[in-house]
DNA sequence: TTGTACGCGTTATCAA
DNA sequence: TTGATAACGCGTACAA
């Protein structure tokens, strides 16, 4: 490794203080024009760069914030890390990902290096596992500036960034409504996941407010993926076929691909014997033989939010605990009918 | 913010000196058993963490790598980013995610912080528009350690991990040669991005190695997107019907969804008619009507053997410079008509 | 086994 | 406008 080039040689080179170094590359008032002139010259001929490390050291500021994603790889994560990196970049912040794999133990593990490592802020969406609040409670305790997104932990003093799950449930499923659908059946996801039960919420909400009697019996709770879906649908159909539903509000578009695989075995037309709405906007939605009306979350929305927030903290400029929410934006297409 | 707390504040409560306690913290040897234990315990009781900025000043070492991103949202990116975040975690490194939005310029920018926070090495995945290589061959001049992921420069002394685009071109162009397909066409990439380029070379080696003759007006030069499919493969319908291909080798899944379309509308059928390959896996592949045949590459896999090979350089233990190929694998399904 | 002095590279403070 | 000194929190080298 060649030897580093510090503020001490440029100021030995030039016979002054390293003081004066770092006043000349930091814009600080007390320089004249000329010596700044030089020590910027003879930086970049010596080829000096700051160190940070020493900087954040005496500063007690690294300009990092750690990011934990419980994976990466999941659908909308990529987008929320995209938005929450633009901003960083943006305000002259860098960001440490850490992964925790959906385990509450590595989780753990992850949030104590990134303290260690004396990130500036902390933004964390909780892993699927995580049932023990100690660890961020002591975050907030810490002072460290916290916020979560898309998963988060309520009414621990700590701010939130997420996707609006209910209200977009209650819109689709409104929009069903208006266009005359009766009865709605919703494919529900797993109750004990948060995604799960804020969905069915939304759902029962808008027939609730539109004074329309909820048939328990086409409330079928089943999963997230593709399977579930078909299976839930399979279940409807095993009802007398004078209670099939003329509309599915499906928890997610891989469920809703799955219903609609059963539809077409029954030999039924979408939209026109059974309408169907899915939730996410999956990449295959537009492409379905009847394209698939549905949710659409704005990721990166959620990383910058979340980010603007965390940054708004640490610079001490709005401390309030907030719950920011994304809305959802009805992508409406020719599954549900309704033009 | 709480007060910090420090070794000092750990030793003082002892009554021992702050040598003691980072000796006993860091499992090194001459402590007694006895007070290594009484470290520990006060350690925990006062919420003491060491902090790794001071740490990282001394040894020169900061246990972090820099991870430059072209765009983290496109296709196998995030899969290569949780391939090095797993490899990090085991071997005790942290990962800083930085983000060039194909951009040279915020590329430059971005490696400059990343060394400017004394990252211990580097893996770049270079941005589209990048065409001046002075900025690596000074990282690799200073001696920073630096791998290149998925889009590489060669020959500048950084070792690479990549795909084989060549080979899988082959592969798949041979597999439609072994099951009779005459003539071939090739939907082609951009030449001046380079897996355009690889893929196009792969798909000629295939025909040669075959002893079977090039024709160049069923090579189209198109793009990687669907539309660009979708043209290339109108542009291949508008020559006499006697030379239309019986199979078609697309540049990536995409283009072929494109040219499916075109031949759907044109009244043929997949595979009957014309058989057709891609390349990625996309998502969609295996939902299309007639299944895709195509080429998956392994993401983690290039992620992980890229950070091994970093984390070895930085290590000292492998130094030598390497090209590493991570092989596509071939995914046959209904669109080529072989089975 | 334990402690002391010093240095890592930078910036804040106060004096010149 | 500039410089000397101390400090950030830790580890190395050497002394006790």
């Amino acid at each position: 490794m060649a030897k580093r080039v510090t503020a001490r040689d440029v100021a030995k080179t030039l016979d002054i203080s390293t003081m004066t170094v770092s006043r000349a590359l930091n814009d600080k008032p007390n320089v004249s024009e000329i010596t700044k002139q030089k020590v910027v010259e003879t930086s970049r001929r010596l080829g000096y760069f700051p160190n940070h490390i020493a900087k954040s050291l005496v500063l007690r500021k690294t300009d990092t914030i750690g990011v934990v994603v419980p994976e990466i790889t999941h659908s909308f994560f990529p987008g929320i890390v995209s938005g929450i990196e633009e901003i960083c970049y943006e305000k002259g912040y860098h960001l440490i990902l850490a992964h925790s794999a959906e385990d509450s133990e590595k989780e753990h593990d992850v949030i104590y290096t990134l303290t260690s490592k004396q990130v500036d802020g902390l933004l964390i969406s909780t892993a699927q596992t995580v049932e023990d609040y100690t660890v961020y409670k002591q975050i907030i305790q810490r002072g460290l500036p916290l916020v979560f997104y898309d998963r988060c932990v309520k009414g621990i003093g700590a701010s939130c960034v997420s996707i609006d799950d209910e209200d977009s449930a209650k819109l689709i499923t409104e929009h069903l409504i208006k266009h005359g659908y009766s009865p709605i059946a919703h494919l529900a996801g797993p109750s004990r996941v948060l995604i799960g039960k804020m969905r069915m919420d939304g759902f029962k909400k808008a027939l609730i407010e539109h004074k329309i009697a909820i048939a328990e019996e086409l409330i079928i709770e089943a999963g997230l993926q593709e399977t579930d879906g078909y299976r839930a649908m399979q279940k409807i159909f095993s009802l007398p076929e004078s209670s099939w539903p003329r509309a599915v509000v499906a928890v997610n578009d891989p469920a809703a691909f799955g219903a609609m695989k059963s539809i077409y075995e029954k030999g039924l037309k979408i939209p026109e014997d059974i309408a169907i709405v899915g939730f996410s906007d999956d990449i295959r939605a537009q492409l379905m033989p009847s394209p698939l009306t549905t949710i659409r979350q704005n990721a990166y929305e959620v990383g910058k939010r979340a980010v603007d927030k965390l940054i708004s903290i640490i610079e001490g400029e709005n401390v309030a605990i907030e719950d920011i929410i994304i809305k959802g934006e009805l992508i409406i297409r020719k599954s549900c009918g309704c033009r």
